[in-house]
DNA sequence: TTACATACCGAATCTTTTTTCGGTTATTGT
DNA sequence: ACAATAACCGAAAAAAGATTCGGTATGTAA
């Protein structure tokens, strides 16, 4: 990994969230992992859009903060299978008010985004 | 603002909610200003470790996506006081949960931060 | 043994986001 | 009129984060 220049703030709770579930794909690969697609290589073909590597780190670092846990404790990684912790699956919750959210204004975002690039072609 | 060159999904919630409120500093501006703290210059002594130019900017996005409008609608900026749409309240429940998440699991994340410091020391 | 799929990793590069810096304009208080 | 405060903006730079590329190692299956 990289080191931070910037401290980061750990009494706050929106940046402790952040921290762990804030990246691009964090919540994606939480989502599939929960739905039961535990390989990397098939979480990849479930995102399509993010490529292999963008999973592996991501993983990596879900891994490192006991998000997931790999369950497929070979001695050497074969068939790699990861699963959510007990912490990890409290996310759940929080993950699907998200996405709620989301969906629930999908349209409305949309429209807008749609509104400000025509403002800015002028 | 900048062109982006990545193409986004809106068509997952997920992305939308992050596109709406995953900047660094919007779900603390949005719950400065739920909690009252409804001036720019307050709402960065309120953050304190952000610098204004971001609160200003972040606060501008919020708008142009109709989180935020501007009550005080003064010819010219002077007291200018921001408050939340019916749409950025919706906004609150998500973060009091994902506030509430990071709050409960901040020791854990500390610690972890630790031992990953520890170990990479060597 | 050969080919292939899977799991990883390092490093360079690129994109996005945040920060810093140095302004302008207007308002308020003295 | 003058100093101080507030709102806001542009641009450069820095930092963070994501992506691409090209690798190694291992296991599986023909």
């Amino acid at each position: 990994m990289y080191a931070k220049k910037i401290e980061e703030d750990l009494d706050c709770g929106i940046r402790v969230a952040f921290k762990i579930f804030g990246g691009k794909w964090k919540l994606c690969i939480i989502d599939a992992i929960n739905k039961g697609i535990t390989r990397p290589i098939d979480i990849q073909k479930e995102i399509r859009i993010a490529s292999q590597r963008v999973i592996e780190m991501q993983l990596a670092e879900l891994l490192s903060y006991g998000v997931v846990e790999k369950c497929s404790e070979d001695v050497y990684p074969k068939k790699s299978e990861y699963e959510l912790t007990e912490m990890g699956k409290t996310i759940l919750p929080v993950l699907k008010q998200i996405d709620n959210w989301g969906t629930a204004n999908s349209a409305f975002v949309k429209l807008r985004q749609y509104e400000l690039e025509r403002a800015g072609e002028d």
